[in-house]
DNA sequence: TATTGTTATACTCTATAACTATA
DNA sequence: TATAGTTATAGAGTATAACAATA
């Protein structure tokens, strides 16, 4: 088949690789029962404990309303806990539980093994070109 | 905000990348009112002339369920015409119209915008770098 | 039996708007 | 009046299963 110009398109081949890893994530945090989404929000809170669902907004790229969602459902599974702000009472401060640092500390080793598997496919030094190159990519 | 692991995390950086893409895309052919996929599908078509919807699903990643919708809305749009093969009649062949390559041509050009704006933003090797890594994350 | 296309359906992700409680 | 969070809702996008027509 003849792909025309897509060959040499990237917002096709973005989106054709944003769906492999997606994919690929999920195949392997299957046991552990997680998204890429959840994971990375596990991250950044774990990097900023005290953090707001707000703060979360922007490095997300999720709107404040599906973001009431994911964070609920982190805490509904015990892995987050959501505090009210004694100085600002409308804020919600967020922090792992021990049960989300141990689900992360479980994800960062699941977390290895997926990269190592892009590693082998797709080569180490090609895929940290990639991440410079993705860098580049914040939207305001 | 400290944002650990995610700064090196290909997976979590593809998918702003691709939010990005997607969105400047949609923004740039609104006048159009054509999506990235929409696009895609038109250009592949116009290469393969004769092609079946189930040639375009493994191209796209699209299953072939949600591929008809697909050509049913560029068929009622007037850009793609999908006639019964004479030898199999199972089979849907589909063409470009009149419409739908003056349609491809418009969009042609605004791609080509749309790529300029990129190539200021990224750099225009960067891109070609880009191209070339994702490439690589064919998946069968 | 197998294949092409199709319909039905459900689930996830995302977006807009309106609401609440606080400031 | 503005902000943080929340609820409601609708629209894409995607996936599985079952079906019709044809091979």
């Amino acid at each position: 088949m003849d792909m025309g110009i897509l060959i040499d398109t990237f917002g096709y081949l973005l989106r054709r690789a944003w769906r492999d890893a997606d994919r690929r994530f999920a195949h392997h945090f299957r046991t552990l029962d997680i998204s890429a989404v959840q994971f990375s929000v596990l991250e950044l809170i774990d990097r900023n404990p005290g953090c707001t669902p707000g703060d979360l907004v922007m490095p997300m790229g999720i709107t404040q309303n599906n973001m009431v969602g994911i964070i609920a459902d982190l805490v509904k599974r015990g892995f987050v806990t959501k505090k009210t702000d004694a100085h600002d009472r409308r804020a919600r401060k967020l922090s792992l539980t021990d049960e989300g640092a141990t689900m992360l500390s479980a994800a960062h080793a699941v977390h290895d093994l997926y990269l190592a598997e892009y590693a082998q496919r797709i080569g180490a030094g090609n895929l940290k070109d990639l991440v410079r190159l993705l860098r580049m990519f914040d939207r305001g």
